[in-house]
Order: C-alpha cells, then sequence, then structure tokens
DNA sequence: CTGATCATGTAATTCGTTACATGATTCC
DNA sequence: GGAATCATGTAACGAATTACATGATCAG
C-alpha cells in the first residue's frame, strides 16, 4: 500500500461529494471519528499530497466571498479508492482502550474501587453509544428506497456495539459485586 | 496527568513483578497488546525515564552471564499506578478499524464485492479471537482460589468481544446477501 | 455588533513503529 | 554448529494532535 489510510478517508469522502477540507473534517467528526479519526493537520497537508498525484482536483469556488477550495476525485483517485476497498490487504485493526488498561492492572485494587472503574468505563460507552443516537436521529431518514446505506449500517452496527459493550460492562459489575468487599481473604 | 499511558503499561507490568524490559514487551504481546500496545522503542526509554522520576528501580542481574536489569517498582511508582488506577479523568478510548471504515465507504461497491470484505473483516476478528483461545490455553488455570483475577477476566471478555464481532459480521453477510446481486434497481 | 461558524493553513511537539546494531546463551 | 531466544538500546522515520494564526461571513 502506498497512501496512508487517512488519504482514504479524504478519497472516501470525496467520492460522497464535491467538499472542502473543512467539511471533510466536519464529516470525519460525525462518522468515521469513531473507528478511524482525523485531524485538520492531517486533513489538509494530505489534500495537497492527494492533488500533486493527481488523485484529487481542487478548485476554487469564492464566488459568494468566502475563500474556499472545493476538492473532488479524479479518476484516478476513484481508480485508487476502489482498488483499496476491494484490495485483500490485511486490516489495520486497532484498538486503546484506556478501561480495560486499567481494569488489566486491577487485581491490587480494592473491590470497591475496581466495581467503580467498571462503571465509569460503562458510563464511557453509555456516551458514546448517545453520541451515536443523536448523530443517527440528526440524519434524515432514506425515505427513497427501503434498502439502507452503508454510512447508515455502519452507525447502527456502531450503536449495537457499544451498547453491547454496556451490558458486558453491568455483568462484569453484577460479578464483582458478589465478590465480598471484606469477607475471608 | 503526567504519565504517558505507556509509562502505566510498564508500571503495571512492573506491579506483576520483577522484570527485564524484555520481558515488559513480552508480556504485552500475550496481553495488553490487545487494547494498549507498546513497542522495544517506547519501553525502553520510558523505562529510563521512569527511573529517573524514581518510580522504578532497575538493578543489574548478571549472576549467569547475562546482562540484564531488572526493575521493580519504587513506593512513589506504586502510588502512581495506585492514582491512575483510581483516578475518575475521562478514559482514553480509541478504535482504528479498516474493516469498518473499507464498509462505511463501500456504497460504490458491487454488492459482492462489499459481501467479500465482510467476510475479510469477520476473518480479523476469528484469527484475533483465535489467538486469545491460544493464550487462554496456554495460561495455567488458576487452580488455587474461585476468584480469577482482572488479567483472566480481561482474557475472556476479550474473547467474548470478538465473538460477538464475528456473529455480528454474519450476520451482516446474511443480510448483504438477501439483496439480490443483479435486480432491478 | 458580537459570537458562532466557515475556512485554510502551519509549527511545534508528541507518540509510536520499524529497522538496525550488537552480543550472549540455550536448545536441538 | 546453527537457529532461536534473551537482552538492550538507538536512529530514522512517520503519523497524528494541538495550538496557533488569520480572516471572512452569518445569525441573532
Amino acid at each position: 500500500m502506498e497512501l496512508s489510510k487517512t488519504a482514504y478517508v479524504i478519497l472516501g469522502m470525496l467520492s460522497l461529494g464535491r467538499v472542502t477540507g473543512y467539511d471533510i473534517k466536519s464529516l470525519v467528526d460525525v462518522s468515521t471519528r469513531f473507528f478511524w479519526a482525523a485531524s485538520y493537520g492531517q486533513i489538509y497537508p494530505e489534500l495537497a499530497k492527494l492533488e500533486e498525484l493527481g488523485l484529487v482536483r481542487g478548485d476554487r469556488d469564492d464566488e459568494d466571498g468566502r475563500r474556499r477550495k472545493r476538492y473532488q476525485l479524479t479518476p484516478a483517485g476513484r481508480r485508487a479508492l476502489r482498488q483499496w476497498l476491494t484490495s485483500p490487504e490485511p486490516l489495520h485493526i486497532e484498538l486503546r482502550h484506556e478501561g480495560l488498561l486499567k481494569f488489566f492492572f486491577s487485581d491490587a485494587l480494592e473491590p470497591e474501587e475496581r466495581l467503580e472503574q467498571v462503571r465509569r468505563m460503562r458510563a464511557a460507552h453509555e456516551g458514546i453509544a448517545a453520541k451515536l443516537r443523536s448523530i443517527e436521529a440528526a440524519a434524515e431518514e432514506p425515505t427513497n428506497s427501503g434498502e439502507k446505506t452503508c454510512p447508515r449500517l455502519t452507525l447502527e452496527w456502531g450503536i449495537e456495539h457499544h451498547d453491547s459493550i454496556v451490558e458486558s460492562c453491568r455483568e462484569m459489575e453484577r460479578r464483582l459485586d458478589a465478590v465480598p468487599a471484606k469477607a475471608g481473604r
């Protein structure tokens, strides 16, 4: 693979329409951010690089006084995106979860302290699930046909996923609560 | 927070016993790696830094001809670890999942291509679950008491978690398979 | 008129991986 | 004897965040 994953985030976003760097960031923040984040510090330089490579084309669009540059995919860019989407390369999958990390090392804590941390972890996932639901609510329903789009399916997936983690936390809480705090050990 | 999360991985590992930098890396690779990775390039410099801060102490242990340095927590290190473990700071939770990213942008693909990518994603999680099970099998059972340790609970959690994702993939596959490949649209 | 949003970019810094270099010991 | 493992470290590079700087327009 030659391009960074973030480059594909950009190409992917451009496949959805003609947008600015600012738009890309806004879109990322309500969608891929939950499984692939990107910041301005990456997006603008990457757009310039992709333009040099001939994968995107940016056109000034200042008519209304706003200085901006809208980007779109070139045929080569469309090809590059498609190739990545269908490539059999091993998938980059990476998780950084401070809650699990803490729990892993929690043997030395008091039972109540450990329990409290699992509750915090649950709260974090409840927060993410709530965020996802608010995004779902904000997106207009696809009234056109019965078929759901991939972005929507991904969103529903995410909600289910975090709900399921919340359930796992609850189960763990019950389990840890069953261990007597001061019983003979 | 002053210390990096990786510093806490190290402190946590040292709370389990007196080990070398090499040992820490080996331990990480069969445990926290699945929710918090760390490389040699981080571990050795971080150990040096933690020693300067007085949170760990390294002692040469070359008796058997092997040049090595075993580290242990100082009381200050133990306090720092404990403080982090019980702190109410927001948890760093971050996912980078190329499979979901691809799926998100897959609307333009042919149904069979899309389906194939979900299968690849499932295969990836099946692989992780298998790895976790092999780690579980390699770890000796805690015959001493009925209570399970946090590392073991975390491992079981991980297995359940990836199994559940595998199930979600299968469900998605059924769903996508139901969409006729060439029907009127 | 003021704060929010639109819009683009850069610089500094941190974080983390990979590859390299080195050498001893243990297992087969 | 040779490969795998133990063991420590560094250098180069790449990826990503954060903060900063700037300025226009829009909504109230």
